[in-house]
DNA sequence: AACAACATGTAAAAAGTTACATGATTCA
DNA sequence: TGAATCATGTAACTTTTTACATGTTGTT
């Protein structure tokens, strides 16, 4: 249950309403930890019932209201709490690794055009990645967020914050990169046992 | 929904318990697919319900009874069917990259502590892996599933089946190398932001 | 007689997915 | 006046986790 956490990273820079973060959420965090709206805003009330956020409801027109959320003190100790606390790994579930250890099922086209599909679902990953990546390295503008991070921080603590999205994503562009790589040599595998026969 | 597609992997090399299949599974395809007891033995009764599976109950003493299960044409189809469909990626939930994109919000003891920790993750994950590919390769004695999928199947065979599986768990092993290079990088990164302050 | 291994689950909760529902405001 | 974007969700379902429940057979 991470989701608490990488909301609650967003909304420590700052208040922000439901709609707001969970447009942020998927331009930046969001590249790490997925999460739809639809769930965003049901965690958004479970955080608010369990004190670690708060909202103040704004009018908007004579029926609609905006919720603008800010953390609470308790909030802030549990973001805190869990930065120091051991990490819950998911246990490994790997659709791509199981189906390629049982490849031999397939035809050779098949497999071929699993990998194939394998590299297209990794190089869009990548281009994310690497995007976010370009992004804090300002090679492209900055995305909002960080933006924001960087303006509401001391400039003596740009450089960590910084350095550690960029280490963060720089490992994500590695994975990406591998598996392409990983891909790929599986083409050839594909040709190698094909031509066998 | 993989689970009953591995389950499928397994059973198709032929008739298994559900007790027996719960433990080859966690020797086998549950270092790529994780699945407690609790959840393969519902998931039988639904693949059964499904028309994939089907029992044959056997007495044991007066009141328990053992279900030995087999592959059914459908199921066979079923799983050819999902080899050559494109495979439903997971989004991405990435705890460990989550929480390295936001380290500057944690004390360097903190940080390394974490990275430490990722190592040993992996370090138990690259074991797991590890040694299967062992396995594969015959110089570990071999699982007996493989034993068994390559005894039911003709020589001819051998060579493909042994090259993907091989394929696959190499794959795992790099991805695993990876995340321990990444975090010994990160160990080195607290080092130097902290040298700086 | 005790213990490991055999054998099969249920129950409740948490987390995640998919599809849908509803209305307001702003700007071209 | 129509479309984009702002704004907040609900409902139903599937998947996964965690903890528990119960009895049998073979071996030391």
């Amino acid at each position: 249950m991470s989701l608490r956490y990488a909301l609650l990273a967003l909304l420590r820079v700052g208040p922000l309403s439901g709609y707001e973060l969970a447009k942020q959420f998927t331009q930046s965090v969001g590249h790490v930890w997925h999460a739809p709206d639809s769930q965003i805003y049901p965690e958004l009330r479970k955080m608010e019932a369990d004190g670690l956020i708060e909202a103040e409801e704004q009018a908007r027109g004579e029926r609609g209201t905006r919720r603008m959320y800010h953390v609470t003190d308790a909030g802030d100790r549990a973001f805190l709490a869990w930065m120091t606390s051991p990490l819950d790994y998911q246990r490994v579930r790997d659709p791509a690794h199981l189906r390629a250890a049982y490849l031999e099922s397939a035809s050779p086209d098949a497999a071929r055009e699993f990998f194939r599909r394998h590299i297209e679902q990794w190089e869009g990953e990548l281009a994310q990645w690497d995007g976010e990546l370009r992004k804090i390295d300002h090679i492209d503008p900055p995305n909002p967020m960080l933006e924001r991070r960087l303006k509401a921080s001391p400039a003596e603590e740009h450089e960590r914050i910084v350095a550690y999205k960029h280490f963060a994503y720089e490992g994500l562009v590695e994975r990406a990169k591998s598996e392409i790589a990983w891909a790929q040599r599986g083409l050839d595998l594909v040709d190698k046992l094909d031509g066998d026969v």
